[in-house]
RNA sequence: GGCUCCGUGGUCAAGCGGUUAAGACAUCGCCCUUUCACGGCGGUAACACGAGUUCGAUUCUCGUCGGAGUCA
């Protein structure tokens, strides 16, 4: 008896791949669609519906059924409304890391279970370990360039029970050559970005649509009023882009240093970006995927962004949390971004950043 | 009001008779990227106006307008 996988399709070169290597290898495969947002894009387009189409075309090739699932109201629900609270907050979520606990990892899989899925597997690129006492570990991708641990720090053990990733002992090259090989119709479709599920949109456009803009002074640390902004929410600490502010002084660039939501004053600084870098961080509550080190302080290295080169520094578990020493300051950390701890090829697990200094 | 400076792209700022009128920051596009950001590479964009001098004026002169300072 063939075991069942039920690959959750995207409509990019990665998953088609998994769908088709796990066909290859002889499991029985059903392809999932996943929709969980409805508005079209910028463009007027509703990409979701061009990614199911570019599903329903792989899956045709390689000879598999296909499914279709709206978890569009649980999206909004468990990771959408927290986003926008967020932010409110002066934050800077990370939705998508969200998504794969909330989402992928939760209703999904339990979908695929109920479709008498033996395994689950997804294109993401990182890989299980399935040891013989039950737990699971998440280790990096093969190709470091490509690694998605960063945005699966929020799962657990047993979330991972019966998961594979087919593409995660493969470089991206290889993916695409392999989907050419085989005469995918993916195989030359350029990877997605943007928010998982809403797509790339003009980002400040799009959050004002949930948090009303909010006129403000931009001043400088020293209270130098250097210029305006329509809410400090649209704005990430050492971000340069967006601020409307040229020439004068050294004639360097400027970035946001931090905002005040109360008083709605955006702080800047000009070319000097030292008050940015901090050493240490604090996650108020840290989630590690197979199990809570034994030590109160371990070695590891860390990333507070996703394809930020990792990090070293030392981890303590504190208060329920974890406090993370860096040995290099760390530039622009950002308060509600995760920090995901690693341990070789292992990815421990993460928690928001709820401070630093 | 008198006197003195100043007026180059969105901003700051080179150029001081013949230049494709620098550069930076901003802005825009592309690349990078399943968050937000950072970053890389490109693009758009200017001589306040008028009259003179000159073979030739952004560059010299005068006037107008607009700023800044200063003097009783």
């Amino acid at each position: 008896m063939k075991k069942r996988v039920v690959v959750g399709m995207s409509g990019g070169v990665d998953s088609s791949l998994s769908a088709l290597l796990l066909k290859e290898q002889g499991y029985e495969v059903i392809g999932l669609f996943m929709r969980n947002w409805h508005e079209k894009d910028e463009g007027g387009c509703c990409t979701a519906d061009e990614d199911f189409y570019d599903v329903r075309a792989v899956c045709n090739d390689i000879g598999i059924p296909y499914y279709s699932v709206d978890f569009a109201d649980q999206y909004y629900d468990r990771v959408f409304k927290h986003f926008v609270e967020e932010y409110k907050k002066g934050r800077t979520p990370n939705p998508d890391v969200l998504c794969n606990k909330e989402i992928k990892f939760a209703p999904f899989v339990e979908q695929a279970l109920a479709m008498g899925a033996d395994y689950i597997a997804t294109g993401h690129y990182c890989n299980v370990l399935h040891d013989k006492d039950g737990l699971n570990y998440l280790l990096k991708a093969k190709d470091s360039n490509k690694d998605q641990t960063y945005f699966l720090n929020q799962l657990s053990s047993k979330q991972l029970d019966k998961v594979i990733f087919p593409v995660g002992n493969l470089d991206k090259s290889e993916v695409r050559e392999l989907a050419s090989k085989y005469g995918l119709s993916t195989a030359e479709k350029k990877d997605s970005t943007g928010i998982c599920f809403i797509g790339e949109r003009n980002f400040r456009k799009f959050l004002s649509e949930y948090i009303p803009m909010k006129e403000g002074d931009i001043k400088t640390l020293d209270g130098k009023i250097v210029g305006r902004h329509n809410g400090v929410f649209y704005y990430t600490v050492g971000q340069r882009k967006g601020l409307g502010i040229g020439g004068g002084g050294n004639g360097e660039a400027w970035f946001v240093v931090s905002k005040d939501v109360e008083k709605n004053i955006l702080y800047v600084s000009q070319g000097d970006q030292s008050m940015i870098y901090h050493k240490n961080l604090k996650c108020d509550s840290f989630n590690f995927i197979t199990k809570t080190p034994e030590q109160k302080e371990f070695e590891c290295t860390v990333r507070i962004r996703h394809r930020q080169p990792e990090q070293k520094a030392v981890a303590k578990l504190k208060d329920g949390g974890l406090e993370i020493n860096f040995e290099n300051a760390q530039r622009a950390i950002a308060e509600g971004q995760y920090a995901v701890v690693y341990s070789g090829e292992v990815c421990l697990g993460g928690g928001v950043i709820d401070k630093k200094w």
